[in-house]
DNA sequence: ATGCTTCCCATGGTATCCCATATATATCCA
DNA sequence: TGGATATATATGGGATACCATGGGAAGCAT
């Protein structure tokens, strides 16, 4: 199972090439796609990734409604339409798209930010924030996480 | 199994000629007829496309309605009636027929959206209003993709 | 022929591959 | 225990292959 876990530093360099911190790459080596997809969060300005077999198990469940519907075409708009899929290079290095690093204002460092199944990459600094507030929410409103089979709750 | 991902522009020539997005191609690759079926979106001023293989899915799906009903009538007719039949020349590129160019109030730029089986083609323009539009109605309606193995209702 | 379409090749820009280097971590041996 | 050597990771840069695009030549119908 698939585990994203710490928050790592990586640098962009000018051809736009990010590192995958390498223990991510080793939650990814069981793939049989080498390589991440990423699209624009839409609660945050950051971006979220997982694995492809991840992409994958998606698709099937929006084959599920009809194919014509309006939430059919609602919800794959803005994940398919909006997700890119991202090979790694030798090195366990991805290219961002010239309007990801902008979307998220990314500047020439990135922040990756393990979620378990899933990840997220911040600037620096806006993940700073974004983690003070994280730790304030769940202390104010005494979060904690459910039980047994767990569908997210909140939806 | 295909999936079609992520939003690519590309250009109409003065020829019609538009380049499908190499890696729509890529899933495209292992089908028997090199091309791909286009016809009018029925919710949206834009093209809606996929595999030629998945036409016979959609047939099996409108067989599930009664033959003579008028739904199915309806759907076969703005489904079947205004698709056609597009085959990519040696550099990957299809013809897009004047009609449909009108029809989708294309200039000179295309802008091809993957939705996992299907794809939509948009101007550049209306593409980036339904997006924000997308967005809005997965965030207000709360809608997500179901977990299990789920009935999308019709079947 | 004329107009339209299909095929083929040329080009520029970009992304991909490959190798080099630096820094950090781990390993081994005295 | 200390020091030296190996391994892994992150980063930089250059060479190459691929892709999108334009234009011309060849086929086909009217």
């Amino acid at each position: 199972m698939t585990l994203f876990l710490s928050t790592h530093h990586n640098k962009i360099d000018k051809k736009g090439r990010v590192s995958i911190p390498a223990s991510f790459r080793g939650e990814l080596s069981e793939e049989s796609f080498q390589g991440v997809v990423l699209f624009r969060s839409n609660i945050h300005q950051c971006l979220e990734g997982f694995a492809w077999s991840y992409m994958q198990e998606i698709g099937k469940r929006l084959d599920d409604f009809d194919l014509f519907s309006a939430e059919q075409d609602d919800l794959a708009t803005s994940i398919f339409g909006t997700a890119v899929q991202l090979s790694m290079d030798g090195d366990g290095r991805i290219v961002l798209p010239k309007d990801l690093i902008e979307f998220a204002q990314f500047d020439e460092k990135a922040t990756f930010v393990g979620m378990g199944k899933k990840f997220q990459i911040w600037t620096p600094e806006s993940f700073e924030s974004r983690r003070d507030v994280a730790r304030q929410a769940v202390q104010s409103k005494g979060l904690t996480i459910p039980k047994g089979a767990h569908d997210g709750g909140r939806k």
